[in-house]
DNA sequence: GACAAGATTCGCT
DNA sequence: GCGAATCTTGTCG
């Protein structure tokens, strides 16, 4: 088991670690069953700058203050009172920078993953749908990625390559909205599901 | 205490 | 392609 470090998470760069995190795999263990799917879809959250973020100009809230404590967490939230969303927390203790996890390919027990999913596709695109595929809920706020129910490890899977685009659905966010903090990679095989 | 809006998904037209 | 579903959070009074 090769899984990531404090320091991988507490690093002050978040679009860097949006990258770096596409190709690592996440894995999940809830109600004593495995799952796991290797990231593919990244998006960063710049802290107090960026519009997007929901600390931005250092905004606390009890929402927002899971931001401030440090990378290595996991930040999960209601959106649309439907969805639940996954991020990971970066960073040091004060700085509010985020990764949300937009989708993952499938490499172990997806038929858990399509279960969970009301047999619906697509199985892990999209960040609402990660969480369900991944068992999660708003329960599993601030867990630690180092020591709890989700983790994420280090394979050496390289993306064979990464596009780069504006965020999506964050219109309201104005000029930050364009910003290139969205990574989609593509692998070679592009089907490693087991 | 009330209200508007949201880092989305799904089903129907 | 469009609109409903659904409820927490943040802001304002």
């Amino acid at each position: 088991m090769n899984k990531l470090p404090l320091s991988f998470y507490q690093r002050d760069n978040p679009v860097e670690i949006a990258q770096n995190l596409l190709g690592k795999i996440v894995w999940t263990c809830i109600n004593n069953t495995l799952v796991a799917g290797i990231i593919s879809e990244t998006e960063a959250y710049y802290g107090i700058e960026d519009r997007a973020c929901h600390a931005y100009g250092g905004r606390r809230t009890p929402r927002t203050e899971m931001l401030y404590q440090g990378g290595g967490v996991a930040y999960l939230y209601l959106c649309y009172g439907i969805h639940t969303l996954l991020n990971v927390v970066t960073s040091c203790k004060g700085t509010p920078h985020a990764v949300l996890i937009r989708s993952f390919i499938p490499y172990h027990n997806s038929s858990l993953m399509l279960e969970r999913r009301k047999g619906r596709y697509p199985l892990s695109q999209g960040p609402g749908v990660v969480s369900q595929a991944l068992g999660l809920s708003i329960t599993h706020n601030s867990l630690s990625f180092l020591d709890s129910v989700i983790w994420i490890e280090d394979h050496q899977i390289m993306p064979a390559s990464v596009q780069v685009s504006a965020r999506i659905g964050v219109e309201y966010a104005k000029e930050d909205a364009s910003l290139p903090y969205r990574f989609i990679a593509t692998f070679s095989p592009p089907d490693l599901t087991t």
